[in-house]
DNA sequence: TATGAATGAGTATTCATTCAT
DNA sequence: GATGAATGAATACTCATTCAT
């Protein structure tokens, strides 16, 4: 069995005309919940209009297909997750605070949104499907604005570094903040300060000697 | 349209009995391609069996519904993933000198199986509930086998650590080699060395200075 | 080949807006007559969709499972003639005459709607476990409603009986009704007052009376 | 879930080449008993197979297609019921003694042979079927014998009555055998005398001479 | 003789999407 | 604007039946 998304049983006050904005802020909402729940195809438009309160013509006229409203689901989603960390970046602190204070904020939004998580994570790695393009662009999007964070931190160091360069350890980073917040889930007991702490200690000090000019080599 | 798993149009060879160990594993194979290109709900039984060169009947009497199919790829797969990691630890070297045997031999084989990893890193992810038990087991595995090596690393230092509080850097390792992964598709003119190298770099160096007391504070 | 039911060929009016009670009532008709021509497992929902007029879609929204339909089926079509048996007996009357419009009532239901008949007494019989129960509860109640006619009739008599000691000959009561429809339609050239009166004679009177030259009759 | 068939998991003697006759029987009463617990169309050749512990090419060879694997039953089950009857019934008795001998060894039988009875009974009404020709011949077949039994009663009677006449009383009394079998299942307290002195006091005395205390019984 | 292997053909069921009201 | 009514198209799964060994 489905384990559904909770319905509100409250008759929902039908043939309420509302503002398109307001109905379709609900319907996002209603769509974002669903497909966290149970991934893009299982996902069924009659339990997301069910969710919205709204009857499925409305859905088709404002947000049109499945497709396209799962699109849309993505890019408000990855924008306040963006939002979110530059808004928590501040661009006169030292470079490793701003890491910081962004590592912080992202295990903040994980935590206080599961499904905005949830759909952003879980469901954009899936390929072959027509909207990976608009996923894809979410992570590059995102690993730019770490890698931009990476290549400010070495600007007073001997060696600086373009941003394109650091686009590697941004994958990297952003892959294991992912993965962090996975086994974060399953052991709740620490806080988002702890979980950036222990990336930061991991990522950053690595990178330090990196950018000293301390690096590993096989034998 | 969907990009199509390439077809062969030479009349198979039907009602040839061939034993069934070797039918189930045409079975997988072509399954894994099948999920790999078009993830599990897109990907049909048809399809499946047409690639397979099997009829469909035969798929569902060795290895069941399409769900237990895609867990038994899921199954297969990770441990192939696995003992390709663990065949390349040679416990006999030194710590760091382990790890990066390991995460060599992981980059190594998701260039070299592509399906293999597509599976089982972008679909089995996107998926609900029925599957997730299976991802997680494997993640959880492989976390085990990287937690271990890193505690095994500290064995030498001041402070020695239990393979349990290794677990979160492990999850992050994972997770940076899957999101270097991806980011190395994209960007494929790099060798598996290299990929290694820089996970190493990003991972090690950090992690030694851990060990070694040099640890990162929020001011 | 199948003796399909006799499908409409004109185009039916597609798209024309129904109340759900009226489609309701018209895909009802439709599976009597199909369940009743080809039996449960024979018939097909294709067929069903086809002789309502109705797409497979509807029918599931309305009435649920092919089971479902089953069922509905032979809850309504059972409902009827327990209703068209009850409709005929005269409380007011001497308690054979109340039997003998009950069973005249039987009879002439049985003629008249055919296609519920074959499913209460032919299909719904062949049928496993999830609709034995659906059937035993309409024999119940018909062998409830004879063996309290039966009851009664000993109200006057010196040793009085309850209904249920009556229950054992109610159901061959039953049992015989059924079996003489059966025979009824092979030899067609009877009328309902008929068979009516040759059930009464076999049973109120009982053979041996008929032996002797006494037989009953309606007044 | 079905309620299988007791499937006896000794490792049957495979491949042990046995004389037709008795693969033949091991096919029948395995088919009877899967037949009687499923229902035609439910019944499966695997399982049939399975309970025989015979492959099914054998089946097929020996006893053709699944119809006339179910006629081959309902051929042999009926000539194993009418033989019990006939052989019950003693002609140099009285007529009422023995129509009493026919109907207890009936209600022996069905008591008796379980899955036998159920084949017959609750399959022999499906129609639409291809094999209903069979069953209806069963039907037939019975009734006739009853209705001999019948005719001779009234051989002493002033007005003699030919069995054709008795086909609907004939009738009407396997119907009401049947139905008291059916009834009887649900409340076994019952002996098989028991059941057919109930249908005899109904049917050669007369629920109207019940009323009044005359009552039949067996000398 | 005996069977594991193999399949064609069929069917219930679902769901995104649209239209009449 | 808002919705109940309606459906085409797709797909998982089953089963009687046959054939190579």
């Amino acid at each position: 069995m489905k384990a559904d998304v909770e319905h509100s049983d409250r008759p929902r006050p039908r043939t309420k005309r509302l503002p398109r904005s307001v109905r379709e802020r609900q319907i996002l909402d209603a769509a974002v919940d669903v497909f966290a729940a149970h991934g893009f195809h299982q996902a069924s438009m009659d339990e997301i209009s069910e969710v919205a309160g709204i009857s499925k013509p409305m859905i088709y006229a404002y947000l049109g297909s499945k497709e396209e409203l799962f699109v849309a689901c993505i890019q408000r989603e990855a924008a306040r997750l963006l939002d979110a960390i530059r808004g928590a970046v501040d661009t006169g602190l030292r470079p490793d605070q701003q890491l910081w204070r962004g590592l912080r904020s992202f295990f903040e939004y994980t935590q206080q949104y599961r499904s905005s998580w949830a759909v952003l994570h879980r469901q954009a790695n899936a390929q072959g499907e027509p909207f990976s393009i608009e996923l894809a662009q979410w992570r590059s999007r995102t690993r730019d604005v770490i890698a931009m964070l990476l290549a400010r931190a070495t600007e007073s160091a001997e060696q600086q570094m373009q941003p394109e360069q650091m686009q590697p350890f941004a994958a990297a980073l952003v892959g294991a903040g992912e993965s962090l917040v996975d086994w974060w889930l399953d052991n709740p007991d620490h806080t988002a300060d702890g979980m950036a702490m222990r990336l930061m200690n991991m990522v950053w000090m690595g990178f330090g000697d990196l950018v000293e000019g301390r690096d590993w080599k096989p034998e």
